[in-house]
RNA sequence: CGGGGUGUAGCGUAGCCCGGUUAUCGCGCCGCGUUUGGGACGCGGAGGUCGCAGGUUCGAAUCCUGCCACCCCGACCA
């Protein structure tokens, strides 16, 4: 971790200039507050896509695709979810430009192709996919469904931060359907289980699970699972939902289905997502002063050759001495390429690999010819070596399991020292000021979470599952059930 | 939506307060040559609606007004 990470991190954006946008990642377009992916952030978020899709059908969902536009008529038919998601909504209100004749060249909107009823383009899918499910579900041998989408959404956001809370994003969202309660919240707690050892296993970031409080929770949910990860300069950052839906938008969108002894039932329900903004807690919990940094797992590119040559002879020479090597490289699954640029130095492509954050980097030149060796770099410890070639393939499979542990390892001790007890509310404002999870007994109330909110701008993060010692609430004296996580986040 | 700030070449910027020749510098780009084990160097060259629209003025990147976008803080953000 850099000294002077806390002070960088204070101006995140800038943070995202210096490494995102150098990074080939992404750039601001001249949209409010979107962002263009570019190939390299979006090979990135393949890697995600691809992972957590083959999870999701391990666990028997489908994949399909529901419309953009949701009328206003069936978006507002679920309230709280309408009324959560109301002030951040693009409206489409006409469907038609002509020419401006006024200003030749220009168009204008065609007053006269106005829309009956607006198009909210979907901020999230429940509504319009609750009343596809409408037409599907009429008996319990319907059901489950179990459904998932990769979309963009929108959500008209006051203000935005590049990779967090982008108008546009990308995401997966599933919205399932079952016949019983506990069989719905069964599917909630498995997706939230699965964002957990996905976020954790496959992008190195360790997280605290548990449900969110009432004011944090899902508008339309009866209760939100979440996966809560810390970044670097100590705010919390929501990473994934997955949420019961009880029998709200079955009852508002009036889906029923004939059980066994043929009674009507209101059918039980699930919504889940994560989106791109996992891109940019993959940046804010890795990154380090000479860049991005990849776990080897996500990495689009594992390993990358700088060749060191003169003449177009010498890379000759290099590629030949590599062949065999790369060659057994390729053929265990990793991802290897040779940057053989004429144009630019070896130094101006090792940090450009440093930059983007390839997990390894191979340099070879005529004195690796030579002596029969190959200098292997570890982008996470910023370590080179030199080693016998011969030992490259065993090297790089170490490197690759180890440098993927080493940064869930370093992320978890960053987690551990940044999560802090406290017994009272002195100690707790102290904590809280630095930046981290604080554990405290809570009254449950939402009162005593918002005076804390407006009091120190740390919010319940998320209320977990274990840890039930008894206690008294730090604000009001009450009995608590439970400490749950506070923390500042984004 | 409130407060503050910014907008000048592909990127980063100087100039603005106090108006005045051909708009500054670096990176990048193009050409030639020399280089190549940690961001190369020399010489030559191309590239600009100074965010947009009005206004003041003999004259506006500079002053004024409006608008747009971005950044920060706040509000807001399942």
């Amino acid at each position: 971790m850099s000294k002077n990470l806390t002070k960088r991190s204070e101006d995140y954006s800038k943070w995202y200039n210096e490494l995102v946008l150098k990074a080939d990642l992404a750039e601001n377009s001249s949209v409010r507050g979107c962002m263009v992916i570019k190939p390299y952030g979006y090979a990135i978020w393949e890697k995600i896509q691809k992972e957590l899709d083959a999870k999701f059908k391990e666990t028997g969902h489908y994949n399909a695709y529901f419309p953009l536009f949701v009328p206003k008529s069936l978006f507002e038919a679920e309230e709280k979810n309408a009324e959560g998601f109301a002030k951040e909504c693009a409206v489409v209100t006409h469907y038609r430009l002509k020419n401006d004749e006024k200003n030749p060249g220009k168009l204008k909107v065609d007053e006269n192709s106005k829309l009956d009823e607006e198009l909210i383009v979907r901020p999230t899918s429940e509504a319009i996919i609750w009343n596809t499910y409408k037409k599907w579900i009429q008996s319990y041998r319907d059901l489950p469904i179990l459904l998932n989408q990769w979309a963009n959404v929108v959500r008209w956001e006051m203000r935005t931060r590049l990779f967090l809370r982008t108008s546009e994003f990308l995401w997966q969202e599933g919205h399932t359907a079952h016949e019983t309660k506990n069989e719905a919240l069964h599917e909630a707690k498995l997706i939230n289980k699965l964002y957990e050892d996905f976020v954790t296993n496959f992008m190195a970031i360790p997280v605290i699970t548990g449900t969110k409080s009432d004011s944090e929770k899902f508008a339309g949910a009866e209760e939100t699972y979440c996966i809560e990860a810390l970044m670097q300069d100590g705010k919390a950052l929501q990473a994934g939902t997955s949420h019961f839906l009880g029998q709200n938008f079955a009852k508002a969108f009036d889906v029923k289905y004939a059980d066994k002894n043929g009674n009507l039932e209101y059918v039980w329900a699930t919504s889940w997502g994560v989106s791109t903004r996992l891109m940019g807690a993959l940046i804010m919990t890795h990154g380090d002063d000479s860049g991005l940094v990849l776990p080897p797992n996500l990495a689009p590119l594992q390993i990358v050759v700088v060749p060191i040559f003169k003449t177009e002879l010498e890379l000759n020479n290099i590629k030949d001495y590599l062949k065999p090597y790369i060659n057994l490289i390729k053929e265990k699954g990793y991802t290897i390429k040779i940057d053989d640029r004429l144009n630019f130095k070896p130094g101006y492509k090792f940090n450009e690999h440093e930059i983007k954050g390839v997990p390894i980097r191979l340099a070879v030149g005529n004195r690796d010819i030579e002596n029969n060796s190959i200098e292997v770099f570890r982008r996470d410890l910023l370590l080179k070596e030199n080693i016998n070639i011969e030992n490259l393939l065993d090297n790089i499979e170490f490197l690759i399991r180890d440098i993927q542990e080493k940064l869930l390892n370093k992320a978890k001790a960053f987690q551990l020292n940044n999560t802090k007890e406290v017994e009272n509310y002195n100690d707790f404002k102290k904590l809280i000021e630095k930046g981290g999870f604080v554990l405290a007994h809570w009254d449950g109330s939402e009162e005593t979470e918002l005076k804390i909110k407006n009091e120190t701008k740390a919010t319940i993060r998320c209320i977990p599952e274990s840890n039930s010692k008894t206690g008294t609430c730090i604000i009001s004296g009450k009995k608590s059930l439970k400490k749950v996580y506070f923390a500042k986040s984004y």
